[in-house]
DNA sequence: TATTTATTTGAGAATTATTTGCAAATAGCT
DNA sequence: AGCTATTTGCAAATAATTCTCAAATAAATA
């Protein structure tokens, strides 16, 4: 019943992105990987977050100042973002219009695959902090 | 009485963004801009799309496939998103949930300044294509 | 256990979108 | 014309992401 050595690290990022509410860059993972496993390049990171993407394992939510940012809750939901620090909170009590996805579809032709709704504003750690200051 | 001559190229550049409903990138939007105003450069197109977004006299959609793209129609609204051609089409039959702010405001404890609901898919022209090749 | 084969990785170079520094051009004002 | 402030073009800088490729690793087979 020995484990398989294979997909270390690979698995090593997935569980890394399921144990945070963070909604990390592929670099903030990389830097949150190093205590178990300094030695994961960053490429490696990168990579392999393509592939879990790729097979809908895990969901971008788009980029953040610039920076893609991924979660491992491919479930459908609501973020807020802090357009100033770039924190990513998720909303859970609220839910995502899909059943509009139909309606979509029709008005567009196309084919609707998934749905987003985010709000964007500034966090509370940001908001006192310019209070502060 | 004469009209100033101020702000030429800046003008042209919102104009032009004001005239189409593609919602370009930096660069498409330079490519537009080439058979009036050939001699714009990108780094001025950048620069403006910057200044008016911090006046909040345009929008951005965010980045699309990598690439942001902005839009000169500043009311709330909903967007279909291509992932394969990157188009994005309007959808000013559908709200956003506006109303919804201020009980995001309240579950996060920050400001909200503005709301996103998207829908993500396959335009029509991209399952045309696809089913005839 | 040695051999073969396929997959995954690290390191750094390459690519691409965007921003910046700076000198020149432009516009308004006197 | 002369002065000042703003805007611009160009090229270089920056930053995120992707790519190349040889080396490492793992599984499969002998």
């Amino acid at each position: 019943m020995g484990e398989t050595k294979q997909f270390r690290k690979r698995n090593a990022i997935l569980s890394c992105l399921r144990c945070t509410d963070q909604h990390p860059s592929a670099e903030t993972l990389h830097q949150m990987l190093q205590q178990e496993h300094p030695d994961i390049s960053l490429a490696t990171v990168y990579r392999n977050l393509a592939f879990f993407k790729s097979q809908g394992m895990i969901a971008s939510l788009g980029a953040v100042n610039g920076v893609e940012r991924f979660e491992a809750n491919v479930q459908p939901h609501v973020h807020f973002i802090c357009g100033c620090c770039g924190a990513v909170l998720d909303l859970p009590q609220m839910e995502t219009p899909e059943s509009l996805r139909d309606r979509v579809a029709s008005l567009s032709g196309g084919r609707v695959d998934s749905c987003q709704l985010s709000f964007t504003g500034i966090c509370q750690d940001c908001l006192d902090k310019n209070a502060t200051a």
